[in-house]
DNA sequence: ACCTTTCTCTACCAAATGGTAGAGGAGAGA
DNA sequence: TCTCTCCTCTACCATTTGGTAGAGAAAGGT
């Protein structure tokens, strides 16, 4: 049959807009002409590489998926215990928010596919959940984090970081402007804040 | 002339229809046979009561807002100072996302509007975040918050609360489910996580 | 009885949307 | 040169979507 070489970068400049673009304007809102269009390609070429919208959000769902897993993943091995680990995820997070704010807007877009896809998804991260949550029960158990359900603090600290990092609405309503110093400022206040809500 | 009466509940189920499933689907992913369908009406009727699609988002957001900054206001009022201020807001609040789970989904969905809308709508809400912002710097002043930027600190507390109470995936992912009685201790893990997060 | 206003409906329509069919160009191997 | 595979395109299509036009029921005022 001969093996194909696949490097074209088609497909990955289609998978970067279509990321983008869900992100931004979310899935129902992103037509594939709209895709197509920022990408400058022509519709047909886009359902060449993905045979419909499906497959399309599919694609895009994994791969930032595993983005995400990966900059979560990273820090986490690296750095020591109690808050400093939690700091240097943290840190590994926003900056890849920041990087490319699309990210987790589509995270957000979970709550309203159908529970097939969510539920293919989360088992993606099961494994990532309950080691935080582990880890998370370790370290309260030995002082080093206020004692908690550690499986709704991880959701609230969730709820934190995504929430400042997509919600720029938020922000804009009490006046901040996201330039690079205020961005620094922003960061070092969200840390400060959840330290004060993890430390003991 | 003739002064009309307008007491036709049509409209009002139109709209309760509409912020609900614009709340959970998104403005993008609701069509107005949607909502006219789930009303059990035509469309034409939705079309009679809202001229058009815009009209009716407009409507949707502009009475949630009015019910948040209700729900909101209220408690405010009443309650005392430091933490226990907040804690009637948060608590307001909080029932008015379990009472109507689509109100603070909707609010997520001004990062999807058009710049003069949502500009529109931060405008009637203005008054409100700047007396929260000088009560947060006067209680930080009087030492019973930590000290912090208190516009950047508004938003966290909101990412948080409005976190939480939208992404519901994120609970599902650590296997929360919402009981009666899960909801009240996600609350109360909330208001201790905050409660850290707040006081010096 | 008649007219007017209020409300909901059926019947359409033009544009946009996801998707199909298949033509054609550009290389690589024979 | 011929052919085969890979890739992108133009031309269509059926459905959905927001919206228009206007008929008709119901009810109140005169």
């Amino acid at each position: 049959m001969g093996f194909m070489a696949q490097s074209a970068p088609t497909a990955d400049r289609i998978l970067t807009v279509a990321t983008d673009l869900f992100g931004r304007r979310g899935i129902a809102g992103t037509s594939l002409d709209d895709i197509a269009g920022t990408v400058g390609v022509a519709k047909q070429t886009l359902l060449y590489w993905y045979p419909s919208k499906d497959a399309l959000i599919g694609k895009v769902l994994t791969a930032t998926a595993v983005e995400l897993l990966y900059a979560i993943d990273k820090p986490v091995r690296g750095a020591g215990d109690g808050f400093a680990r939690v700091e240097a995820t943290i840190n590994s997070v926003f900056a890849a928010a920041v990087r490319r704010p699309s990210l987790l807007g589509l995270v957000r877009e979970l709550n309203r596919l159908d529970t097939n896809t969510s539920d293919q998804l989360l088992d993606s991260m099961r494994s990532h959940i309950d080691t935080a949550v582990v880890w998370l029960e370790g370290e309260m158990q030995a002082g080093r984090l206020r004692r908690a359900d550690p499986r709704i603090l991880l959701s609230l600290v969730y709820a934190t970081v995504v929430g400042v990092a997509t919600e720029t609405e938020a922000l804009r309503a009490v006046g901040w402007e996201p330039t690079v110093g205020n961005l620094r400022k922003l960061r070092r206040e969200m840390i400060e804040f959840l330290r004060a809500a993890l430390l003991p």
